[in-house]
DNA sequence: GATGAATGAGACTTCATTCAT
DNA sequence: GATGAATGAAGTCTCATTCAT
């Protein structure tokens, strides 16, 4: 039947949720074709391989946060707080009701000896991660402290996602949100000093 | 044919490396026999299945742990200060020089949606790792303040883990120790107040 | 999208060299496809399916050899001398530079079992190389002694070109005309008697 | 059931009529597992590929005519005659009323291309095969004329199997034995010179 | 206790073919 | 005339598990 059903976005989108509640060994493309209500066979038009969609999700969805989230950091007209505002908003609308965490984490712990492409498009995103955030933290602090303070923020939120994961609880999420605007002020010393 | 000699203990030990460096799903049952030097019949005499095994590596980490980590906590003889120095030898020691991350995070993404007795296992696990911090952290801070630090520093030690595992890079872990050591005195408000 | 002006003579030349290299079985319709600049689907315009497409092919080189070499056997004004040296000329254009073989051999031995019509096709063209060989044959011969030194003929260029191909060695194909040339003058008796 | 219902050897007789029949692309796991009585699975723990198992049968097969018929060209209580008889009945018992033709040259065609491990393979049978017939020839002639003689042999034996398959027809093969064995006594100046 | 042959389901992927546009 | 999305069967291969020996 050749009406076209979906596009590739539509799979992304689709492939999006199954990666992220399954992983990446343990999602099928039978699983994927499913989701998408296709044959599998029929993935094979859209992307070559398993790998391929996989990284084409983890494309479509550091896009999506460049745009939505970290682009914010670079707005002129917002101040820090107001950033950080933002981005703990996004961040508990997507992290705080979804059991499934956070799909470049999860991909990360899981392919990162098998799938070495895969890495390299999880490491993007979390190169533009720290660096918006880092220009957050340039509001009160050196471009370096800054930095430093940015990766531990991204490295407080993905601990408390993977606790929320085992935890079923939400307060690691929001311990960890509290933890990083407070040292967006953290005068003195705090941490790096 | 040579005797075999092997105990359930030692498949546990070769298991661990498997499952640590591969994952769950993507290590077989022929991967594993291989690596303890049996046939893939012989490992159903030690255990019952894959997920059987899974589980006695968890609990054969997690006791581990308990015994040459976390007992230190309630040791009378040693300062906070000191625990926590043994503290971070051990996980410096431990993830600094192994690229393959914390087990107990790597699988607890991958399964947690798939395998929920396993989840149970390592849910036990943060549980004890929860209470030896915070019994460290209780030498300077209220019962319920020390419980919160405690889940901040395993918050913030597994997402290091796993940003070292994405980056190939230690500054992390150092990071997150460092943080992990000053909330020890962090008097006045610090996080939580 | 540029307008595709594909002839079917053109479709099949392009898959006589894809079937060639890669014969029946594993060239797919999107090889064809691909070496036409055509899409898949587009192939089914101008062939019902892959066999036919494969018995087209056949035909065509039929005929070509058919109008391009065996028709010089007919030619009144040729010696027999002159028609052998030029169906060596032909041959060894055809085969010293190229590693494929005779698409004719190739496809036969492969597909004699699974496809019997395009071993008809296939027959027919040994048949018209026989009678032509036969023809010259004659030149010294019998009409039944022609036959079988042409037959013995087809045999061994066949095999040389098998040969060939197994040692990319041209040898064997030059000493096949070597015997064969000479087998025109071979008064006595020589094979059959 | 563990019961073992095959051994390699029977696996690589069942294929090797299977492959000699279908050829390599057209044969399928399934054809072969289906000739053993094995589930397609199950062909996988004695052959890690279906390469592999192609590769094993034409050693299986070389090494049965290396030990069968070869082998009588080394015998010293035989006349050349006596050893040409040898191979030429083996030859027509082999041939003369299977229809599949020669699995070596079948394949070799086939594969040529795609499969370059299995052409040094087939390239063994050959050269020991020719060996085999040039120590024959060497009865009555040089040893440089009689390599000559013995890849003509080869060579119409080929193509004569090649055409008895495309005509049924045995007279290609008997006619190929015929001149193989004037060969050996053609004194003057025949073929090479 | 250990083996390894066997299973049967299911993994990823390919492919000839169809057909609405 | 050409497309390319879609199919569904079939391809090679993997795997957790069983069990007679």
């Amino acid at each position: 039947m050749p009406v076209q059903k979906v596009t590739e976005k539509d799979i992304i989108k689709s492939a999006l949720l199954i990666f992220k509640a399954k992983g990446y060994h343990h999602t099928s493309m039978a699983d994927l074709a499913e989701a998408c209500g296709l044959m599998k066979g029929s993935m094979y038009h859209y992307f070559a391989s398993k790998e391929a969609l996989m990284i084409a999700v983890l494309e479509y969805l550091h896009q999506k946060y460049q745009d939505s989230v970290f682009a914010w950091a670079y707005q002129q007209d917002k101040t820090a707080e107001e950033k950080m505002a933002i981005f703990r908003a996004f961040s508990e609308e997507l992290f705080l009701h979804s059991p499934d965490g956070c799909l470049m984490g999860n991909i990360a712990l899981e392919v990162s000896n098998s799938h070495p492409e895969i890495i390299l498009v999880i490491r993007r995103f979390f190169d533009d991660w720290i660096a918006a955030l880092s220009v957050v933290y340039e509001a009160y602090n050196e471009p370096e402290k800054a930095r430093h303070l940015a990766k531990m923020a991204v490295t407080t939120i993905e601990g408390a996602i993977m606790l929320q994961k085992i935890y079923s609880d939400n307060e690691f999420l929001h311990n960890a949100h509290d933890f990083i605007e407070k040292q967006l002020h953290e005068k003195n010393f705090s941490v790096f000093n």
